[in-house]
DNA sequence: TTGTATGCGTTATCAC
DNA sequence: GTGATAACGCATACAA
């Protein structure tokens, strides 16, 4: 194990002193030119690089943030990454991922551990469903007790003060569903989560509001709640074999080619039977076929924008407060299937 | 901010020195009973934890681990990612995640930062398509030499001696062709990426060998070499428009997933005129219409592994050498589509 | 211009 | 049993 030079190292072998050392490496015209040019020659020869942990103890900041997401294999999830990735490393800033794996206590646990354990300077999360099912935000809310940086992102929680990053769930559902009235649409399902998930309860609201405006009464029959994930695929199909209507909008990107498929298995045509519409950025509609229309969430966009507010909170020494809620605004791409 | 609280500070509560509270926390028999009491107390009173970045300090040990990945929008290393995240955070480490974007450059900066700094214990890589292109493996060679654990996944090469982990892609390749001749195709296309990337040239192996030990004579034309990825949906509509098979391959789950909605627009029926098999553990084949047959990586598991041989590694004493290659088996998915 | 001393929070060694 | 001290690698206030 060729043990990494050290500040003490260079020291030694130029015959100085270490702060000389340290003041000569950030270039300090408290130090004669010479001794500056000997020491960063030194340093670039021996590729001399500070060790992060000293630093970090120094001032007690790991340049690390934690990002914690509630499930990876979810196109959403895995763009929001690459967004909050993108932008910390531009920055500086590692990214540490927690995968909650919808887990309450895996989110307290690690939470807890990554404070107390000074591990990370900030976090941005998407709250677990569990977390939501159980309204249980006490871990966030001693994140914050802390002092230390929050940002939620996409599945929030108003019990929480905190800066968020959320996308307009409400309208871009709002929009889909008129969309599809105005192409002449009547009857119009929805397969959604139960409401506690926050998403899921907005884009629900976005449908209602976009039939009543449209005079369309609503039937609570074309709604579908899938309440476990697992059997998902069949409580879709029991829905589609047992309901008719000439629309669908899925809340998320699985929803809505599961019900395409059961459609389709049926014998009815997309668009022209019924027309198809769901909530994601991923591959899984783009490729399906027909191609399938999408509210698209933009989660790389929501990524960057939630680790850029956390960074700027980390950077400023002001107190914080005036906390902020940014919202990114959905688009409707139109495919195939609508 | 509240300040977290220390060693010093329980010492200076309880009237004690630090070193005795160190010891107490410790369950230390050096201590007497009463003060081990009172001090275990005191700290599970005010929730202490230790501060990371010290004892990291101390033993050089930062728990932390580093997975490189070429692109994270892909299912396959979104499953290496939970399965590696898993493995570690089991065993008390936290995962750095970094997207080289098929990078070298920020593959290469990435890592030196991460290893001269003293940021992370060890890597899991999988290499950015550019560094297999150049062929240039001087900062895995400086990991490596700098003593720091190194385990290569998927995408690796042989340049480096190190700890693997990889799938029997040319076993894979090979079960999966010969599958569809079995089924009596005759005509067989393989829709790949350039030969640099270590599992696209593997697998075209498989494929080759397949049709040597079936007597089925290799036509190059039936080989489709995307080398941008960019554009390969139309390289693969084009592909598919002047070129006639009764099945098709493709090394990932777009390429399959592309070629079969070509195929679909020209009027072929699936599986009956064409069988379709691709490479995957994701839902883009599982949900496509129809479901797509494919070569499962296991990539949760692969990254499992990693994960573990790293651990291993890192909690071993012994100087190391002997490195190991596991290999994970593929399995095949049959689905509809052939 | 350079060097000394101190501290960041722990752990470990050794003395009392 | 308990505590003082040094050390991890660096930064910085303060001497010289």
């Amino acid at each position: 194990m060729k043990r990494k030079i050290t500040l003490k190292d260079i020291a030694k072998e130029l015959d100085v002193s270490i702060s000389t050392v340290s003041k000569a490496l950030k270039n300090s015209n408290e130090i004669g030119f010479d001794t500056r040019e000997k020491v960063q020659a030194f340093a670039k020869l021996y590729n001399y690089k500070p060790n992060n942990i000293a630093v970090s103890l120094q001032n007690s900041r790991t340049k690390h943030i934690a990002l914690f997401i509630p499930e990876i294999v979810h196109d959403f999830f895995t763009t929001v990454l690459k967004g909050v990735e993108e932008v910390a490393h531009k920055n500086g800033y590692n990214v540490l991922v927690c995968v909650s794996n919808e887990s309450f206590e895996k989110e307290v646990l690690s939470m807890e551990m990554f404070a107390r354990g000074g591990i990370v300077d900030g976090f941005i999360i998407s709250l677990s469903k569990e977390t939501q099912l159980k309204e249980d935000y006490n871990h966030l809310i001693e994140i914050e007790n802390q002092g230390m940086p929050l940002v939620m992102i996409d599945r929030i929680t108003d019990k929480v003060i905190s800066d968020k990053v959320i996308v307009d769930d409400m309208r871009g559902s709002y929009t889909a569903i008129s969309h599809l009235i105005n192409q002449g649409r009547k009857r119009i399902a929805l397969i959604t989560t139960e409401d506690y998930i926050s998403v899921g309860s907005l884009r629900k609201k976005g449908y209602k509001k976009a039939l009543a405006d449209h005079d369309i009464e609503l039937d609570e029959r074309l709604i579908l709640t899938i309440n476990n994930i697992e059997d998902s695929d069949k409580a879709i199909e029991k829905f589609i074999r047992e309901t008719t209507f000439d629309a669908v909008m899925g809340v998320n990107d699985v929803f809505a080619v599961v019900a395409m498929k059961a459609l389709q298995n049926q014998g009815k045509k997309i668009p022209e039977d019924v027309a198809i519409i769901g909530f994601s950025d991923g591959k899984l509609l783009k490729y399906a076929a027909p191609t399938i229309s999408a509210v698209n969430q933009h989660g790389d966009e929501m990524g960057k924008a939630a680790a850029q507010m956390l960074i700027d909170r980390l950077e400023s020494d002001k107190e914080a407060e005036n906390y902020k809620t940014t919202v990114i605004t959905t688009t409707l791409i139109e495919r195939e299937s609508t």
